[in-house]
DNA sequence: ACCTGAACACCGTTCAAGT
DNA sequence: ACCTGAACACCGTTCAAGT
């Protein structure tokens, strides 16, 4: 026995390889997998790396970089075909959305990123063109189709940043039944709306919630003018 | 002269006060307010009180609930009056949401965690209340007004979360360029439906993208059944 | 009951020095 | 050019000890 301890958390590997920024993100995303993004700290991915946190600078700027390339890493998991029986639009549209949504909730913590900063990788324009293509198919204008494809990417990453992070991290369930229970207990005197949409403020599935929004987002994207640009 | 060094940054109060609650809170919104959510830690904001992090302990349970007071207090900002001129439920709504994402991007940052812990305080309860009201009187059903007040609340908040960041945070200001080019530069043959949209994908205001993505989730909530609740 | 000093177990990032 | 040890300047949270 060697009486230098090596660290437990470590699994031996054959042989240590050489550094690389490809390296380095498929190690980051490992961690980002096992353990959330929340551990994804340069010194942990440079103890998994067998380095030091000094030589992550080297291929990335900063903590903030890192977690971009990973978002973009796993972007590549969404899967674009949409259904493949559909022949309409809409839920060849929605099945894409709900891929997206499916790949960002594996993943908690990270679609809160994505809400900051925005992805510009291979990955995100690709499902940026095919989500114009359907909303175009669909009927909708240009300025329609490029500012609709905005809002439904942004609500379905809130969506994924929200009910991920209640999942996962018990302190937001916490909050969570807070929220629930305030408003099941707001009086019906100071608060009437609220008594008066007492069983749907709480109700629906997330799975309900989830289809109906994206319909009341895309009729909305589809009925409502948007201004034309100058030439 | 003493010896005893007196820290810098802190400005000379009369005397120390006692530490309660409501004294810390809005020592913490001080901070929050000058220096920005992510210079609000416990040791900060102890060292702002004239005392250790540990004293914080007995009033706040950790960070996260600290991060919540500060939004909830933050939340009574907002002015539910809305336009006052305008009969029209439809302008009423827009001005409360509009002062709602205003008050959130004053105070950067601090929209991301309210996607993640939602706010359950008086203040939350007062906005949800008021923005039922003039859904129902737009005409929804019990059923739309309450996801409805959902999927607008939300929006704002992703809303603020992302522009507020890309104001304050140059990385984050980065970031949006990046995009902003991966689109611009998008190959008319690998990415043709980019290319078409593209003066519309990256235009418009600020302002004239809130206003248009409000009034399509008003349509769409109004015009999109929900599953009705069983009794 | 309230407050505290000190400690534990972490962070991101930089930089001079090595290979 | 790439890699590193060591340091700088921080974190949140706990806990035994004080008042």
């Amino acid at each position: 026995m060697a009486a230098r301890k090596v660290p437990t958390s470590r699994r031996d590997r054959p042989a240590k390889p050489a550094l690389s920024r490809q390296w380095i993100v498929e190690a980051a995303l490992g961690i980002a997998r096992s353990e959330g993004l929340e551990k994804l700290t340069m010194r942990r991915l440079a103890q998994e790396l067998d380095t030091g946190p000094a030589s992550l600078y080297v291929y990335v700027a900063n903590t903030a970089a890192l977690h971009a390339a990973v978002l973009d890493g796993l972007l590549g998991e969404v899967d674009l075909s949409g259904d493949e029986g559909a022949t309409d639009w809409r839920e060849q549209l929605f099945a894409v959305m709900r891929s997206y949504t499916l790949v960002l909730f594996a993943y908690p913590q990270l679609a809160r990123s994505a809400l900051v900063a925005r992805p510009g990788g291979a990955n995100y324009l690709r499902l940026v063109e095919r989500a114009l293509d359907l909303l175009s198919r669909g009927g909708a204008t240009r300025e329609q189709a490029a500012w609709g494809v905005d809002q439904l990417l942004q609500s379905a990453t809130a969506t994924a940043a929200e009910q991920s992070a209640r999942e996962q991290d018990p302190a937001a369930a916490d909050d969570w039944n807070a929220t629930v229970h305030a408003l099941d207990t707001a009086s019906a005197t100071t608060h009437p709306a609220i008594a008066a949409h007492m069983p749907a403020l709480i109700g629906g599935t997330p799975e309900e919630r989830f289809r109906w929004g994206f319909d009341a987002l895309v009729n909305g994207i589809l009925h409502t003018p948007a201004p034309v640009a100058e030439e």
